[in-house]
DNA sequence: CGCTTGACAGGTC
DNA sequence: AGACCTGCCAAGC
């Protein structure tokens, strides 16, 4: 809850901060696939921005963001220090959208879903 | 300005 | 496989 963020009321039109930049990206992912952390910095052209800030971005998705297609490298959840919850329910999400998981636990997307 | 905190990534053991 | 360690970078204090 960035308070820079929380407090964005009507101006902030044109200041289009890495949030947003990270939520129009996302929105573009079809049910059924998935993306990196990784991968979404890559693809969105911003100054040095990394996984990490995406990671960050997710926390904080509106309700109209996809959040639960956007996963680990190596199609791994993520670790979520915070809530351990959210691995659970982004699980179920996309399991409920036909992605495949793989491993001893069934624990990682397959990647070939991967956009 | 320095230090801490992450829904990260990649490597080592 | 799981537990660390390092590099990374924006944000808050």
């Amino acid at each position: 809850m960035p308070a820079s963020r929380v407090m964005s009321s009507s101006s902030d039109a044109v200041a289009l901060d890495y949030f947003e930049l990270v939520y129009q990206f996302v929105r573009l992912i079809p049910p059924g696939k998935v993306v990196t952390y990784g991968q979404a910095a890559d693809l969105i052209t911003r100054a040095n921005l990394t996984a990490r800030q995406v990671g960050s971005a997710m926390r904080w998705a509106p309700a109209d963001v996809p959040w639960h297609r956007v996963v680990g490298a190596g199609g791994r959840l993520p670790v979520g220090k915070r809530d351990p919850q959210i691995k659970m329910l982004q699980l179920e999400l996309l399991r409920a959208e036909g992605v495949q998981f793989i491993g001893r636990s069934f624990d990682r997307v397959d990647m070939s879903f991967c956009l």
